[in-house]
DNA sequence: CGGTTACTTGATGCATATCAAAGAGGGTGG
DNA sequence: CCACCCTCTTTGATATGCATCAAGTAACCG
């Protein structure tokens, strides 16, 4: 037993893994609710995951053996229609949960949009953790939920909102989702092609691009390296997302 | 005590009360895999509501105090834009949940569609039983992964398919959700206008409408009393839904 | 620095919205 | 029981927001 692990291993049962107690988003992820020894139990059956961008995740159909959870980077969700038109079902960060179902299938499929890590759980052993750490299960509703309620808003923003009122939307969404995992809600950085926001809203590419130009022609953002976007005038942004 | 109930009496903790022993969708509903006792400490919480079609159920921004089981009838979800449009994000019937939310308050209002039945749970009580019956978590964390599965289709829907998937879609997945109570998946009955299918397919009602009546046209569909639609030729609107 | 991909901008067309009005049920009261 | 009225649905004519088609421009990468 090499000497790097002797802390570890005088402590069993009672600290949780190096990467875990350094993990940024652990207060946001599944593991938030989970003391020392829990997060040890959970970890027994984890194991992390690096991918580049571009790399497949998950697809649609697919007998869903892992659920992961975003560590760093971002990933998009999609599915694909037979005659190849794309919907994006959402964008995860860090914190964010990935191939939770209650089939035996993924629902979506999915990629890393940057180099990510992920932290993966296969199911089975997960869900038999249900029954030792009740909290885990709770919170997996809860975020289950959360899901839901995000969902709801994307249906009102895919059936009933104009393109500017997409755009606006949409960045105003991510700016509140920089706020939740703590960090500045300004600038907004946007890791994903205008052809993947434009299949998260239901528009083209040409149109996103356009409502963006709109946007800083009128001083609401201005563009700045790297896909970030300064919200130069975040209550008319608000004003413009819901009509 | 009268006579009725002794066969009842002499049973406590073993026997679910009768109406929900009579219930014809208790195998769909959050009820599912309970048995007698666990019925038993559910039925102690709740209360039947029975409200005439119109009726509000829960109204978004309100406090989330309630959880309700669909047991007869049908209801519609939806939420509202500022200036008055409406996205219906749902329709409701016997076995669905209604209210679910990880917030205290509801993410949608919601009405009932028709005469409807509803089993009440008030929330707090109903949180405090999952640590006795973690089979009810269970339930209600696989019908929210299921909702969410739903959700995602309907997002794919509303963001790229033409108005004729669109309703072919919407019949076939009504016909499905018959199935799934094992009634027959055809006739399909639509008890919701052509108002709340538009707002719930992202179109207007003269474009329903004009959808419907093509259908009809082609044989597709035949349009029977009591808004009932006979699917005529269901794989070509299995083949139209798709693109 | 050249090649490639992504983004932006422009011109045109179409699917669906909007505006308008005529049928079709369905319930109620005479 | 029928006639009326109200609401919902259907149909028609026109308008429009966004898609499509087509270049041009900027950003990125080797």
């Amino acid at each position: 037993m090499e000497p790097a692990r002797a802390a570890e291993v005088a402590s069993v049962g009672t600290e949780m893994p190096e990467q875990c107690a350094r993990c940024s988003v652990r207060q946001f992820t599944v593991c938030a609710p989970l003391d020392a020894a829990e997060m040890r139990r959970l970890t027994e059956i984890h194991r992390f995951v690096e991918l580049e961008a571009g790399a497949p995740i998950t697809e649609e159909g697919q007998p869903a053996d892992h659920v992961f959870s975003v560590s760093i980077g971002s990933v998009r969700l999609y599915k694909l229609l037979s005659d190849g038109r794309r919907a994006v079902t959402g964008f995860l960060f860090p914190g964010d949960l990935l191939g939770l179902t209650s089939r035996d299938r993924y629902a979506c499929s999915s990629e890393a949009l940057t180099a990510v890590r992920l932290c993966r759980f296969p199911r089975r052993p997960l869900e038999s953790l249900f029954a030792d750490i009740p909290k885990l299960e709770r919170r997996l509703l809860a975020m289950a939920s959360n899901e839901l309620a995000a969902a709801q808003d994307q249906m009102v923003l895919l059936g009933r909102k104009t393109a500017t009122e997409k755009v606006a939307s949409f960045l105003l969404q991510l700016s509140r989702r920089q706020e939740a995992r703590l960090l500045p809600g300004d600038p907004v950085s946007l890791p994903m092609g205008r052809a993947d926001i434009a299949d998260y809203l239901g528009l083209t590419t040409e149109t996103v691009s356009r409502t963006i130009t709109q946007f800083k022609t009128t001083g609401l953002i201005s563009l700045q390296p790297q896909g970030r976007v300064a919200l130069r005038d975040r209550a008319a942004l608000e004003e413009c997302a819901e009509g």
